[in-house]
Parts: structure tokens; C-alpha cells; sequence
DNA sequence: ACTCCGGTTGAGAATCATTGTCATGAGGAA
DNA sequence: TTCCTCATGACAATGATTCTCAACCGGAGT
């Protein structure tokens, strides 16, 4: 069987960071966040510690405009995200429609092996108003 | 007024090559392609006119899942892609729901200035058939 | 509490796609 | 043809992510 992961300052910093964030952070983002709150993590740690719960399903990863890698602590169970572009701020949103629409034209096309991506963005209303403050 | 770009060799040959191609490549393979054909161009370069052409919307970039970009010469208009992840074979779709949906989400979250990602992957029939060749 | 083992950490080096630099080259208008 | 520019390309630089490996430490057993 597989071993459990040992319980580990730096995982337990990284979860809590996660747990606090409202919306999508990079990993050198989160690691700022722990430098800031004095409990510093290597940035290697982060690294591996967001690859292991991202394979495990206990975070979502998606990648942003420029290609960074973003992660954040969200529900269970397949879902999309409409993503602040300029706050990360996000909201969970299902298009049950979607999933079929996406599947039956890989099945028509004779695809196998199927996944999909599907991602908003956007600047949300309180980054808008923020626009051009001092 | 904005200045046309200059008729190149180099142009023409990266423009010939994404003529050629039937599915989503990389710069770094049509870099390839054509030193193989003997057309050589720079890699710089290559990279420097999938930038200009993806800008002018006369090619169609996304990431895979090893975040390169792949680029293709697609039809006009808004769509999406089915793309095999071991070759590169796309086929082009439209969701006009999805379209519909994700305004609608957005909307009705107040953000503004939107866009979205929407991907379908998988292997396609020849590729799954070629799978364990010597 | 003490020991020991194997997973974990982290500073630094390495990777690698992509971008920047800048001297040289070549469109194309006159 | 001349000449002004933009375009090119060999090479260096960037930057996110991954790798390396010696030191470290969680936790099971005693
Ligand atoms: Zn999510
Ligand atoms: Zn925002
Ligand atoms: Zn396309
Ligand atoms: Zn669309």
C-alpha cells in the first residue's frame, strides 16, 4: 500500500496558506505569503507540496495568461472557475451541458482517453473600481 | 497608421509550413520542419512571426498540458479545438452554448473585460492504433 | 525518553521554453 | 541603384519549475 505523507511543518504552512486564500495564488505567490507570515518555507517545499496535494485532487491547478501554474483549495467534485485576471478572486461554476458536449465530440471524432480544460477570466467588479487609485 | 509587415523569405516559409500542417505544433517543431526542408530560419525568428501572427489572429495558439504553446492555422471566426496530445491532429468545433454561458457567468458575477479557455484532449483513432508498434 | 530508518527539506544548480540584444542583412519606396 | 528601416539570427538572458543531495526530522518501535 501507499505510504501517507508525513505530517510536516512546511505542509501543514502550506495547507493553512491555502485554506486562507479566497481565490487562485502561484506558488512563488505562496511562498511570499509564508516569508511574510515569518513561517518560511523553501520554495522547493512549496513546489512539491502543491505537485503532491494538485495530484491528489485536494487543490486545482490551472495555468494563467502568461503560463504560470495557479492553485487553490476548492470544492470537490469536476468544476470550472471564473478567475479575477489582476486579484485571483474566484467563483466554482458547472456547465453539466458542457461536460456532455465536450465528451460526445471527442466520441464522434473517435478521440479516447478524453479531458478538457474550461476557464473564465475576467477583472472582477472590486479590481474594476480599484482601477486607477494613487 | 500601422506599417504592413515585410514580405520575408523567413515569413513566407514559417507561413508555408503552418500551410502544410494539419494540427497544432510547436514553434520549436516548425523550427525543425524547416531546417529539415532546408529552409532555415532562425529560431528567434520563428518564434518573433507566430507572435506577430497569433496577434493578427491569423493563427490560433493554446498550451498543452506541458504548458508549451502550440500554434496551427485555423478557419476565421471564434471556435474551439479537439486536439490529439500525441500528434498534434485537431479538429475545430463551436459550442454556441458554452459561448452563451460563460458571458452569462461572468455577467452575472460583475466581471468585465472576459475570456475564455476551452480545450478538449485525448488521443485520436490513429494514434491509439499505432500505440505499441516495434 | 531514546534510537533508527526512510521520507522530507532546502540551498543551490540545472533545465528549458521563451524573450531580449544588437550588429548585420535585406525589403521596398523613391 | 540608393537609402532608410525594419527584419534577422547567433547568442545571452530571463524566469518558472525541476533536480540534486547532504542534512534533517517524523514517528514507529523499544
Ligand atoms: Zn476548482
Ligand atoms: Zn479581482
Ligand atoms: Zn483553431
Ligand atoms: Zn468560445
Amino acid at each position: 500500500m501507499v505510504e501517507a505523507p508525513r505530517n510536516t511543518r512546511q505542509r501543514r504552512a502550506v495547507v493553512a496558506i491555502l485554506d486562507d486564500l479566497d481565490g487562485f495564488a502561484s506558488a512563488q505567490e505562496i511562498h511570499d505569503i509564508l516569508k511574510q507570515r515569518g513561517e518560511s518555507v523553501g520554495l522547493s517545499t512549496v513546489y512539491r507540496s502543491l505537485q503532491v496535494l494538485a495530484e491528489a485532487a485536494e487543490v486545482d491547478a490551472l495555468r494563467n495568461a502568461d503560463g504560470e501554474v495557479l492553485y487553490r483549495q476548492c470544492s470537490a467534485g469536476h468544476h470550472h472557475h471564473l478567475v479575477c485576471r489582476a486579484c485571483g478572486r474566484t467563483v466554482e461554476v458547472e456547465g453539466p451541458t458542457v461536460e456532455r458536449w465536450a465528451d460526445r465530440i471527442a466520441e464522434e471524432n473517435g478521440f479516447r482517453d478524453v479531458a478538457h480544460t474550461l476557464e473564465i477570466f475576467g477583472t472582477c467588479d472590486r479590481c474594476t473600481s480599484n482601477r486607477d487609485l494613487p
